[in-house]
DNA sequence: GGGCCCTGTCATAGG
DNA sequence: ACCCTATGACAGGGC
């Protein structure tokens, strides 16, 4: 599948899911979350119990506490996974020119339909963020406070105002991710250095601007904007999450041409005011940004773009480009059968012609909410939210994606403090068992980023280059998913009366390819393998949770994976050394058995030998007695003599009277003489 | 539905 | 005291 998984690989099928979600109206509480300090995690709590059997009654379907692993994982240490570096990553690939535009459509379509509080979920959270501490205050550092915004709501602020307010405030400079915002602040200067001051210089104002923003709808400082604006307004400010979907239009079709900009560019940080400064960036980051900006104003265009739009810069030369990426999306939504493993969708999409083309945006965002609850009703009828079936939805859970649920296990390469263990944009889960679904981990981030390669990014370096960072992003997929998750899923859409037992046993499959203990480091996203934590030295072991920064409940779950590791290895061995034994045992009661009966054939044989021989010796006596005379001539009888061997050699005519009575007196004398012994 | 088998996990003992 | 290993017991899932 190609579309829409691998670039931000978890985050990309949880974006989309949290469209979904926030068209369905199923986003959680904004204040509830920035209180309980939770970022991205909860947004894949809510999606897998969305999907289960009965969230139904839960308005907020956030799950019941307890259990293993209960999510928001309290980062006592203060460090928390960090998905500003993905996101950041996400933002900038934003401009690189092979972005799947379907995958920035929905994802700027969610920022505002899932009325993410978080700015972090979405490019109009992002440019909420920069909008609530300046618009153009630094693209980058837009980007960076919405990141951090979502990245962690309990260091950063959670909500774009609270992103501003942090990118306002004073950064420690050696502080790590929590101040995001602050970071990007910092290490960004540069980058607003360069130019947008007045924009810089707005942002910096921080709360104050955000404070004022307010008021200055209120005081009609947009006198031209109607209601709808100003409420647009407030949810860039992050006082109105509750945008609907008409909210949603108006909000995109009413935004001047650089908050727009700013939306899809302006995070960028070399985009920060305008595509030509972009363009004219370009040589920072060696991209074709204007192949890259050309996919992403396309993306608006195919999205937002209303017939009056008047931040349309060249609609001849855009038509037939944006166009297609909704169009995709919208072939996709419409014909889920169309889902087959490994094929690219385009390769189902219709031909476009003039008359789709000519649709609306905004009928094209009615069939996206048309099509999209379409997908979540199907969804939800195929089973109880099966994730491996929304999956392909959102993800691409072929290796086209390439993102290795073990490629990453470096865990040299997970240290310093740009490093980071950045794929925790969907982060701690309350429920890491149903979390870690295999199918929802392959769409929604079941993988080890390399974080040398995925996560290092470092901000203040010139050595950094987009094209670089793009690489890592689109090229290290290797998902530990295979194609049997997409064919599982193209057989439960083909054929959806299939047994239950068939999905049960392909599900069973799929979870094999992880772990339970797998899917629970996925979760809490523990930089290192199950093999690794298993098998590593003790004193690797120690050193490792010395050295890296992993807050209780990491260290918790990794000597948990290391014991449960280690006794499955070793009941494993228990139960092959039994069964050896077991066998090994059969196998001698075999030989006794076969020994038994060689001696007993062999006992009958003498046996049979002992016959014989007792036959002849009769034979023997008889013919030599018949031959003995007595002394008066007459022959011996048999019966009453026998013949007896003396030591010398001679034979004696004994009486068999005699006999019995001298052999009994020899048995009694052994029998004596033994018992004297004993 | 019950039984069997396999596997993972826990608790515990011992080295 | 800590870690590792071994093993009995239990539970869950598949057949």
């Amino acid at each position: 599948m190609k579309f829409l998984k691998p670039w931000w690989s978890d985050g990309g099928g949880l974006l989309h899911l949290t469209v979904l979600l926030g068209l369905a109206g199923l986003h959680r509480d904004p204040g509830r979350d920035r209180d309980r300090g939770r970022d991205l995690y909860p947004l894949r709590d809510e999606l897998l119990l969305w999907g289960r059997p009965s969230p139904a009654s839960a308005p907020s379907p956030f799950p019941a506490p307890g259990g293993w692993g209960r999510a928001d994982p309290p980062h006592p240490k203060g460090r928390e996974p960090e998905p500003a570096g993905r996101l950041l990553r996400a933002v900038r690939a934003l401009g690189a020119p092979f972005i799947p535009r379907t995958r920035v459509d929905a994802w700027l379509v969610h920022g505002v339909a899932a009325g993410d509080p978080d700015g972090a979920h979405g490019l109009l959270g992002a440019a909420a963020a920069s909008a609530a501490g300046g618009v153009g205050a630094g693209a980058d550092g837009g980007s960076q406070a919405a990141l951090g915004g979502g990245g962690d709501p309990r260091a950063a602020p959670s909500s774009p105002l609270a992103a501003g307010e942090e990118e306002a405030a004073p950064a420690e400079p050696t502080a790590r991710v929590p101040d995001a915002g602050g970071r990007a602040s910092q290490e960004n200067g540069a980058l607003r250095a360069t130019g947008h001051s007045s924009q810089q210089e707005e942002k910096e104002q921080g709360v104050s601007a955000q404070d004022n923003s307010l008021q200055q709808q209120d005081e009609g400082e947009a006198e031209a904007a109607d209601a709808p604006e100003s409420r647009n307004e407030r949810y860039i400010n992050g006082t109105d999450t509750s945008l609907s979907l008409e909210d949603l239009l108006q909000l995109l079709s009413s935004q001047p041409e650089n908050s727009l900009e700013g939306i899809s560019l302006g995070d960028i940080p070399l985009l920060p005011g305008s595509i030509n400064d972009g363009l004219n960036s370009s040589a920072y980051y060696n991209v074709n940004f204007s192949q890259a900006i050309s996919h992403d104003v396309n993306l608006h265009e195919a999205m937002l773009l209303c017939p009056d739009n008047a931040f349309r810069r060249d609609p001849a030369g855009r038509t037939s480009q944006s166009q297609e990426p909704f169009l995709q999306l919208h072939s996709h939504t419409t014909n889920p059968p169309q889902l087959l493993p490994g094929t690219n969708l385009t390769a189902f999409l219709p031909p476009v012609d003039h008359q789709t083309r000519s649709v609306t945006s905004h009928d094209l965002l009615c069939d996206l909410d048309i099509n999209i609850f379409d997908e979540i009703n199907s969804m939800s009828l195929v089973t109880d939210f099966n994730p491996m079936e929304v999956s392909p939805l959102f993800g691409e859970p072929d290796s086209d994606s390439g993102l290795s649920l073990n490629s990453s296990h470096n865990s040299t390469s997970v240290t310093n403090s740009n490093s980071c263990v950045c794929d925790s944009a969907i982060g701690s889960s309350s429920d890491l068992e149903s979390l870690s679904h295999p199918a929802l981990e392959g769409a929604v981030g079941g993988y080890y980023p390399e974080p040398s390669k995925i996560c290092h990014i470092d901000l203040s370096s010139d050595s950094f280059h987009g094209d670089l960072a793009f690489q890592h992003i689109f090229h290290n997929h290797t998902y530990h998913l295979q194609s049997s998750v997409p064919e599982a899923i193209s057989e439960s859409f083909s054929w959806p009366g299939k047994p239950q037992k068939m999905k049960s046993r392909y599900l069973n499959d799929t979870d094999r390819n992880l772990s339970r203990d797998e899917r629970r480091a996925q979760a809490l996203h523990i930089p290192f393998s199950v093999d690794e934590i298993v098998h590593m030295p003790v004193d690797s072991f120690n050193s490792m949770l010395s050295r890296y920064y992993l807050t209780d409940l990491q260290v918790s779950l990794i000597r948990d994976i290391r014991r449960r590791g280690k006794n499955k290895v070793a009941a494993q061995n228990c139960r092959k050394r039994k069964l050896d034994i077991i066998l090994n045992l059969e196998d001698d009661v075999c030989n006794l058995q076969a020994k038994k009966e060689t001696l007993k054939s062999e006992r009958a044989q003498c046996n049979k030998a002992i016959n014989i021989m007792k036959k002849k010796l009769h034979n023997l006596y008889r013919d030599i007695l018949s031959r003995l005379r007595d002394d008066e001539g007459r022959p011996v009888n048999p019966n009453q003599y026998t013949l007896q061997c003396s030591q010398d050699g001679s034979v004696l005519v004994v009486p068999k009277e005699l006999m019995t009575s001298n052999y009994k007196k020899e048995a009694q004398k052994g029998k004596r003489k033994s018992e004297t012994r004993n």
